[in-house]
DNA sequence: TAAAAATACTCCATAGGTATTTTAT
DNA sequence: ATAAAATACCTATGGAGTATTTTTA
């Protein structure tokens, strides 16, 4: 299975917040032709309609604001795993001896 | 800042139940060379040493094992997330009135 | 000195950009 | 008619493969 892409998500979480692909795009420093393909991959990827589109705009599907709500956290933690493995690393290097 | 991609920390999961590349590389149906190179991308997007390595093979740092710990929970949880928003997405449509 | 991993290179798939078309109010 | 998104097409970045070299117990 091919496996999530989760700058995909993020690009999500862009589009939820602007409420529109073409300013979230703007945002991303990405054209809204990007975007839009990227939405479109990952909707691809999972096999589910994220968003609604008309052309008044976008707005999130069930399965959208799910993944929505999930991304956010997941940002969330992903940062501060970030944070914790470079304290591991730096605290493993304590423990070398000195050359 | 460069995204985390899930693919290499799946493939330092595979390297952690191996403890070898060469056998991990493998398991994965990719080559022994494609496979350090994914360790080395993920090593340097979170400028952190996974694996120490020595002509016996590798083992995991500190923060290796770390992120062994977290990836392998984050992969269960993603697999449950999936499912959950086909589920959702599957549901909407249910909602939809016949045409 | 030999096994395991790293490097050098080549090639190709795909993500991104630009121009354009489609959509539905 | 118009503003938003989708499609078509082209290009280039970087990920994967093969051959080879390096490493150190």
């Amino acid at each position: 299975m091919e496996p999530l892409d989760l700058r995909l998500v993020w690009a999500l979480l862009a589009v939820a917040e602007e409420q529109s692909i073409t300013r979230a795009a703007a945002r991303l420093y990405v054209s809204q032709q990007t975007l839009s393909a990227q939405i479109q991959r990952l909707e691809r990827v999972l096999g589910v309609e994220l968003l609604s589109r008309s052309p008044r705009g976008v707005t999130l599907t069930a399965a959208g604001r799910e993944l929505v709500a999930y991304g956010s956290g997941l940002s969330t933690e992903l940062d501060e795993l970030v944070v914790r493995l470079r304290a591991v690393a730096a605290a493993e290097e304590g423990t070398m001896l000195p050359a």
